[in-house]
DNA sequence: ATAGATTTGTTCGTATGTATA
DNA sequence: GTATACATACGAACAAATCTA
């Protein structure tokens, strides 16, 4: 799993980005209980927009991955709660 | 006018679309001074992509029954801006 | 208590690519 | 060949919830 976008890939962006960030959950690289990096961290990081962002993030919350809060941040979820 | 898209009509989606949305603004369904409901709601109600709710909205903008808003939404224009 | 900053949520604007009729 | 229709992607502005000084 390359960290960072293929853009000539046939995957779109945000599948590609939703599966990198599902990785680094998976693999404890960020913790459940603790909020992942904001969406401007991950526009910058990756070189995509917010919109591309948000819809990582949704996969990720369909995922249970994550659980979005508004005005908070996107909550990471422990194990048991992945599907 | 049926409420629904005709999808076997001759027509196009995106002048049905208008044309029944028209007809709700002028039955006094949608306020003059209100927001019609959002680009998602029409997506959705009537099975169509956003590309299609917003070329209907386009035909709404130019005959003067409503105004685009960035940021806010679509307002519903009261009958003396119609045209 | 509140005023401002931060962060996600919402919505319209625009461009591009693909498929279809 | 052209126009419709769909989807992704980027941009800009506004709204709401939360946090902080």
């Amino acid at each position: 799993m390359p960290d960072e976008i293929d853009r000539v890939s046939e995957q779109w962006f945000f599948l590609q980005l939703a599966a990198i960030i599902r990785a680094r959950i998976e693999r404890g690289e960020y913790e459940p209980g603790t909020l992942l990096p904001r969406e401007p961290h991950f526009m910058q990081h990756y070189g995509v927009s917010r919109g591309t962002v948000r819809k990582a993030a949704e996969e990720l919350a369909r995922s249970g991955h994550i659980r979005r809060i508004k005005g908070r941040g996107n909550l990471v979820l422990p194990p048991q709660d992945w599907h």
